[in-house]
DNA sequence: GCGTGCTGTCATATACTTGTAATATGGCTG
DNA sequence: CAGCCATATTACAAGTATATGACAGCACGC
């Protein structure tokens, strides 16, 4: 998967560089809000994976209500976040927990311990949601939905591509043989010719091309196929 | 609201022990059952908000063929259902989903992912209940009124189609085969032919084409249909 | 009872998939 | 380099799945 999107919400740009810069080091991709309405706006169209919010805002809504709004829609009800506040009192904690936020950080906070926290947060997040999916080498598949996609671009497949796809993903690393495939992807005791599996393995790498993911599946010559993130 | 209660329905005692000592921790009140016909008792008298089903369960029923039966009853419909497997076999996963469990754990799970899942799971069949208005990509639903909007202009639908965009709006990126649909919008052992369910997602899908709307219902070849906002 | 609206089924049209076969390409061996 | 074999690519026609439009039976309100 691309790298986790954060949203900060924070008003004092000073602050806001200070947290920009921690997140870059780490890989994060950022994008910035100074109120709420900005923040708003930000949440409907980058579509962050992450919120950091600041307690006290400027402007009559708090970090704390829109936390709270954010509860309430469907779009953003599942988005972890991390409030940070300056104050120490444990009232406001209970409270900011008690409105939804997943965690909060103590200002003055070191650039590690934000890190932790946000990366345990990603980890929690995406697991509760990713029962049914695996990633490998930027392609993702969603059994429950479905779906699978090449960075964050939907790939339509076929079903017998579909289902070659998930076994291959389910399985890397790993030499199949033509009938080894056919068994596995197909179904025990089908009689089908062994060139099928070239034509479906050229459907899918086909798909996956615009992409840059049919590197993935890999010819082994007299062998079979392989499914794998290295060359 | 009083905390939300449980059921446990797994055979092994040190197990279900183990389980229970994890969600009292949460806070969650629990009770359980060590095989179907008591889970069925269970189900029935203490009106659990969600189940944790083992996938073997002894005696002819297995856990999955409980699952399907709750599904098929209009009580149970809407239950959420998690899904233990010690198994990690990708086929039992896609049955299990396939058969309508919401989510499913693998065994040795650790408390934290199991609580993780709970959480998120009550978390959106809270929503489906409690919250009467669900939006999504500008389709609004309103239980309470009965009525749906897109964008702000009204949407006339029937029964039947009111039934089955609540169902696909409640439940969005996700596929549904035809009998799921069957099973949870038409409701207890219908018998009705799996064709008809194309017939009333083109008669909703009629009524949303107006507005645009149309594209939140997508086809699945071979499988069924899902309702996402996106592609 | 009569119209109205809703539902499930069917027949038909359309859209997609799929396995095969024919052909092209590429690599290896001698 | 020739020739052989494995794989890639393309085309296609049959097979399947879905979409669509029409219809008859119901239920309900008037």
């Amino acid at each position: 998967m691309a790298s986790p999107l954060i949203l900060v919400v924070e008003d004092e740009p000073a602050v806001r560089d200070m947290i920009g810069l921690t997140l870059e080091q780490a890989d994060y991709e950022w994008v910035s809000a100074g109120d709420v309405p900005e923040a708003r706006c930000r949440l409907a169209d980058a579509r962050p994976d992450l919120v950091l919010l600041d307690w006290m805002l400027p402007g009559q809504h708090s970090g704390l209500d829109f936390a709270r709004q954010m509860r309430r829609e469907e779009l953003t009800r599942d988005l972890p976040v991390i409030l940070l506040t300056a104050r120490d009192a444990e009232d406001d904690k209970i409270r900011g927990l008690d409105v939804g936020a997943d965690d909060y950080v103590t200002k003055p906070f070191s650039p590690r311990e934000l890190l932790a926290r946000i990366k345990a947060l990603l980890r929690r997040s995406g697991q509760a949601h990713g029962g049914a999916v695996v990633s490998i080498g930027g392609l993702t598949l969603d059994a429950t939905s479905h779906r699978v996609l090449a960075g964050d671009e939907n790939v339509a497949l076929g079903p017998t591509e579909f289902k070659l796809l998930s076994f291959f993903i389910h399985h890397p690393d790993r030499v199949y043989s033509r009938d080894q495939l056919l068994d596995r992807v197909w179904g025990s005791n089908v009689y089908i010719d062994d060139r099928t599996v070239d034509v479906h393995v050229r459907r899918l790498r086909k798909a996956l091309a615009p992409h840059g993911c049919d590197r993935l599946i890999q010819t082994v010559r007299g062998v079979g196929y392989r499914f794998s993130e290295q060359s």
